[in-house]
DNA sequence: CCACGATCCTGCTAGC
DNA sequence: TGCTAGCAGGATCGTG
């Protein structure tokens, strides 16, 4: 879970030191610390991140404790072990490592036109696209699926085949819905996401498509369907999301 | 550039 | 009630 420090170096890097800012990009939480020394956290599928007073009781699966000198103590937990932690002794290495990695933000520096501009040429389908970092930092599977229905688009779309409507339409789409869940303070399952306080989110009980294959459509009631695209579960309503445009009413034979 | 599969791990749950 | 197969919020790497 260190894949660029040991546990002696993370605590020889940053013991002693104040931490001046508390920041994100795309999935990962950056911590600042004083003589431009970072903290990277990606939490991957189960990691929480808790902020707990120094003698509260010890959560399983803890990997990396910062004790603070106001009595507070930072936890990384993760049973699956996916989440990662990563260690920069620079702000230039820091800046290469999420450069390499991520597009623009999805909640910050996302519009209509970026949006336009990168899907220009991407022959692949929307949805692995928008599960990819590098074309758009910030979205993952559900909120993918829940963008994608939001603005009414079949997730095997063809990247480059989306009108310009369309676009505008994601875009919007991904703001809102990745705004809205920040809102009820992040979507959680039964052993999923935790806030720092370590209590679930609630927006999990306003969930369109993810998650609720074969119960209605809330937009049209009909079921929505479940399949596998890109290895990862997408779910989305057929009728509202047509892969195929409606056939054009055809224009009268001219006789 | 794109699709696909394997991989890293463990916990939960649906179904038998 | 007990067991087990299958699935899960993600990213990366190799192959074709």
């Amino acid at each position: 879970m260190l894949p660029n420090s040991s546990e002696a170096e993370l605590a020889h890097a940053l013991g002693g030191l104040r931490v001046e800012a508390v920041d994100r990009r795309g999935k990962y939480v950056l911590l600042a610390f004083e003589q431009d020394r970072w903290l990277t956290i990606h939490r991957k599928m189960s990691g929480n991140i808790l902020l707990r007073e120094a003698d509260a009781a010890p959560e399983l699966h803890t990997h990396l404790e910062i004790g603070f000198d106001n009595r507070s103590v930072l936890r990384f937990v993760d049973a699956r072990k996916f989440g990662r932690v990563n260690l920069f002794t620079s702000s230039a290495g820091l800046r290469e490592f999420l450069s390499d990695r991520l597009g623009p933000d999805s909640l910050v520096d996302l519009d209509a036109a970026v949006l336009a501009d990168r899907l220009r040429g991407r022959r692949g389908r929307i949805k692995p696209l928008l599960l990819d970092q590098a074309f758009v930092a910030g979205i993952g599977n559900l909120y993918a699926d829940e963008a994608l229905w939001a603005a009414r688009i079949h997730p095997l779309r063809a990247a480059e085949s989306l009108s310009k409507v369309e676009v505008r339409r994601l875009a919007q789409a991904i703001q809102q819905v990745l705004a809205a869940a920040i809102d009820r303070r992040g979507t959680s399952f039964s052993s999923s996401y935790r806030d720092a306080d370590g209590l679930p989110g609630e927006n999990q009980e306003f969930l369109s498509a993810y998650g609720r294959a074969d119960r209605p459509c809330p937009r049209c009631g009909k079921p929505i369907s479940r399949m596998l695209i890109g290895q990862r579960s997408s779910h989305f309503c057929a009728k509202c999301q047509p892969l195929r445009l409606r056939r054009q009413k055809l224009l009268k034979p001219r006789r």
